[in-house]
DNA sequence: CGTACATCCTCTAGTGACTAGAGGAGCAAG
DNA sequence: CTTGCTCCTCTAGTCACTAGAGGATGTACG
């Protein structure tokens, strides 16, 4: 039946790129797979799963440590999912944090952008709010990023 | 007048922290300040202002090189502000698209999390979506980190 | 004046999650 | 057979810092 998938195709099938393929590997997020003949990775079908998941995963923002222990859970299917669902609460918490930050950000810039006289250095409201932080709305403790 | 701004107090006056100053000096963001007789550096309050209009600048999310040209505009104010204009709105739209983005993120985490059966993996929603990218309904074609 | 301690100095290496490139081998089609 | 694609390993680079080693200097107190 699957008599091995080359990395290029399960790159395709998957969505990740090759070079990220064997560094998974590398850090141990994929199993190492059996080679051919010619030393070339040879695939199946469960391997592309995972990947599939661990792109998915990587695409709603979770960290490559936070893949791993959700792998580890896929894993044991008898366990209780307490751990997932509280690393999806964590993240989603994070998301919160991070929309409210960038709304504020939005704004800011939007100000900005919108108060540019168009015209020389001396009057530019971008400028002028950067160099002035007392002029400035919005104050982040620290906009974490992604 | 000013006699000289320690490295520590600079740091406090603009939110920056030490070693950042020095990795700031280092790529060269930030001129070498002078240095006392006992080889410390001496800021002054140009300086400090620089380092201000920097930490606000990465606060709203430009990037080093953005930051660059942003101060290289500042210093010549006889000149057209399009530049920095122009990269306010670039970086205003990347906000948009990437709260977009969370706001999608943030819909699918909560389905995920409200979904949880809080009880054994096979059942859970978390780990079900995540493998399953057809039962998703956010499709990033990449969350761009902020 | 001595001593404790904070602050400073330089330098190297590590972080996360890849990405790029060198240099070479295998493989399939024309 | 040769062209061109995919694959292999390995090292180093990206971004914006952060951490730590190992040592010098400056300051406050007794």
């Amino acid at each position: 039946m699957s008599q091995g998938i080359t990395i290029g195709n399960v790159s395709q099938a998957s969505g990740v790129k090759v070079p990220t393929i064997r560094y998974y590997e590398q850090i141990g997020l994929l199993p190492s797979p059996p080679r051919t003949e010619g030393n070339r990775r040879s695939y199946d079908e469960r391997d592309l799963e995972r990947l599939t998941f661990i792109r998915h995963s990587r695409e709603l923002g979770f960290e490559i440590d936070e893949i791993r222990t959700l792998l580890s859970l896929q894993d044991r299917p008898d366990v209780s999912c307490e751990d997932a669902d509280a690393i999806a609460s964590r993240h989603l918490a994070d998301v919160k944090q991070k929309i409210a930050s960038l709304t504020a950000l939005q704004h800011e810039l939007e100000r900005m952008v919108e108060g540019c006289s168009h015209g020389r250095v001396e009057d530019c409201k971008v400028i002028d709010i950067l160099a002035d932080h007392g002029k400035c709305r919005f104050h982040a403790d620290h906009v974490p990023h992604l």
